[in-house]
DNA sequence: TCCTAATTAGTACGATCGTTCGTACTAACT
DNA sequence: AGTTAGTACGAACGATCGTACTAATTAGGA
């Protein structure tokens, strides 16, 4: 009852340390810092380092779905593909977390560490990338998008705009960078435009 | 003088680990196991761990240069510019480096922690891109790009593509994305070629 | 060949790491 | 009222972290 609070407590001060520690420099005597939980009072909700960080990238995985994917369901198509593409930006403009988007920072750093934790975050690298299919195929299907559309192709491209933007603004703390993804985003979807 | 071999050693190893480990994850300890010199001899040759990681910089800088930079530099305009793309994506594929690009991920895992690191990674990150960006404003005034082509966004698009086939390669291990980055490439420059 | 300086090894420190333990306190159910 | 499950605590473990010393080794110039 009361424990589940703490636990999400614990998550979400999890998720958000993550993207500026990383998931491995993330420490618990850091979290219990972080949540004026004791040290073993925070362990003491997970099996191991390992499961804790697990249960970290499943909630940085429902904060994705929450304020990236949900909102640009209610549209089909070019106009999802593109409303996955603003709402991402706006993510990562908003300041949602602060070092920006979980999963890129996951990704990066665990590109080269084999184990259950890149597999799951590849796994939430997967769907992201599959949503992103489905809507540039349902855009073709739909005409909006020419019938020779190479769209693994076009995925790779908005998605690596995206991404791009992510690492570029938190890096450089410029809002241009933003600018530029938009229009570069835009572009991508004109290029694959009916003629 | 032998110590200068042992300290070239030491930061050749530390550009390898950091790409795998972060250049946090780093620890003398484990660079002293990798190397076969005592934990003290490696710490003999620098200051503070700060002072090994800006070294590592610096020498990761020194192997870009040598492997992406200069076999691009005998080209002019838009031949450097694909030549730049295409050095990269090799320097990737290649394997020259177990965790891809040492930058990318140095970018991804700093970004949001300020401090003199984060400063030096991003001044090498920004003679990247204005190398793309010469290169590309070279091209427009020999009439290989349109004279009115936007050349930040055309530069972020680039680097973005490059970038974003890195991190993809490394975490899904898998050569389509190599080819889907160097079709991005071709089409971003077809894109802004003269009509 | 001896001296001196550069280079590496050895050892130890306080702090923090992940982890385990025993123990209170609370709320619910019998 | 007594038992049980859930919840968080403080203390402690061995290991490793960055860092600081001193001692041994090595190399180069006289």
């Amino acid at each position: 009852m009361d424990g589940e609070r703490t636990k999400r407590l614990i998550l979400e001060t999890a998720v958000r340390l993550a993207t500026i520690e990383g998931l491995d420099g993330l420490s618990i005597g850091k979290l219990s810092n972080a949540t004026d939980v004791s040290k073993s009072g925070v362990y003491a909700h997970f099996d191991s380092k390992e499961d804790l960080q697990l249960a970290t990238v499943d909630t940085a995985r429902q904060l994705f779905i929450d304020v990236v994917v949900m909102p640009a369901l209610d549209v089909h198509g070019l106009g999802r593909l593109s409303a996955l593409c603003e709402s991402f930006l706006s993510y990562v403009e908003n300041r949602t977390l602060p070092g920006g988007c979980f999963f890129a920072a996951a990704a990066a750093e665990l590109g080269g560490r084999p184990g259950p934790l890149k597999e799951r975050v590849r796994a939430n690298q997967s769907d992201w990338i599959r949503l992103l299919t489905e809507a540039s195929e349902e855009a073709v299907r739909r005409g909006e998008l020419r019938a020779d559309t190479d769209v693994a192709v076009l995925v790779f491209e908005l998605n690596a705009l995206v991404v791009s933007a992510n690492t570029g603004f938190v890096l450089h703390e410029d809002p241009a960078i933003l600018s530029r993804a938009r229009i570069a985003v835009a572009r991508a979807l004109a290029a694959a435009a009916p003629a």
